[in-house]
DNA sequence: TATGTCTATTCATACGATTGATCCAATTTA
DNA sequence: TAAATTGGATCAATCGTATGAATAGACATA
């Protein structure tokens, strides 16, 4: 409950009062929990890491399961990066889960102590897998370090596709997102991801 | 100023008092020019509204030059996205002006009073022309609502190519971000861009 | 079962600090 | 002279935090 207000508002803009009343809770139940407020923004955070361990393990299995029996085969691997990118970008514009990457968005556009956190607990691993099948689709002519830009790169792209809705709404005149403009928020970022590593891009996705 | 600081921390986190301190004037001159800490956080959009306006000329000016002589020229109008997305990325990225695309990022993430600011005076320019230039490149077949989508997407991935830049240090070891390094992030900020967009992504950019 | 004890948690209250805002006199600038 | 700026003081409101009493539940003893 306080994730979400903290990634609604920030921390500093989100008084403990308020993060009481809205959890139901009694206000010294903060200090007596976590110490003070920041602790209790490290909790939030270290919460967000438990909550989307399924997410990094479901990434690392479908690469252990799939990158062996793609030896070499190119279209395999650009097969294996369209199903890693539709998974990441479907956890981001989740809607119940949305204030994590939210969160996690402050937290990497002005770091504080929970950066490091975030950073080990998380990211690490997603941008590992990343690199390696970048690795493998790219093939040995790309030096280290310039795949591990563009894994960086499209792993914030991936990150930020929840980011624009505002603009989206805005710029298309849609008064809410339903379910039919959800999906074609997701089709359209997954395609502008997918482009931006030079795959294919497929007009429509198989759910 | 004050912009700098909003950008950096958020508008609730910045006193009045820092503001003032930070600008080497006194407190009741906030108060006596912009009435209040909202009007002075009015003031900053529309003064980057205004320093932004040579940016949409340049824009403008280049649809204008080069459109018309790009008449049903394909790959003309590539090179005319290229030069776009270019132009948007580097100003985006530019250093000294990089807190006003996050001042921005920021309304757009939790829209205020200013959103409809920035909205109608900077991003509907913007996106007005890019979704022209898509039109023209994508040819009749796509429906005006999938270009509107699309431009949307990429002007936002455009304005978010500064937001990452934390992760890239983190994850490429990178101590600093000097000239050298601003530089590949740039390029590779510009090669997403365009490959999300389907168009051929070089490796190395004219200055 | 009944009673007392200990521990964990919740609660209302209060404290000092800081916030945005307001006021007015003094001073500087154009 | 008029406008702009400074300075200091003050206001009510809100902030994060600290404190100690009240409450509840588990457990052991009688």
């Amino acid at each position: 409950m306080a994730g979400r207000l903290f990634a609604e508002r920030g921390f500093e803009a989100v008084s403990t009062r308020e993060i009481a009343n809205a959890a139901s809770v009694n206000l010294s139940a903060i200090s007596y929990h976590f110490d003070n407020k920041e602790g209790l923004y490290r909790a939030v955070f270290e919460k967000i890491i438990r909550d989307l361990k399924p997410v990094r393990r479901e990434l690392a299995l479908l690469l252990e399961h799939r990158l062996a029996s793609a030896d070499s085969n190119h279209t395999a691997y650009a097969d294996i990066i369209r199903e890693f990118i539709s998974r990441l970008i479907g956890e981001v514009l989740l809607p119940e889960g949305r204030w994590r990457t939210r969160l996690i968005l402050r937290e990497i556009d002005k770091p504080g102590e929970c950066f490091p956190v975030i950073i080990e607990g998380h990211i690490n691993v997603v941008h590992d897998l990343l690199v390696i099948l970048l690795a493998r689709y790219r093939g040995e002519a790309s030096t280290q370090e310039a795949i591990r830009l563009e894994a960086s790169a499209i792993l914030m792209s991936c990150l930020q596709q929840g980011a624009g809705l505002e603009v989206i709404k805005a710029r298309l005149g849609w008064q809410e997102i339903g379910p039919e403009e959800a999906q074609k928020v997701k089709d359209a970022a997954i395609r502008l991801v997918l482009g931006s590593l030079g795959l294919p891009r497929p007009t429509t996705f198989p759910k």
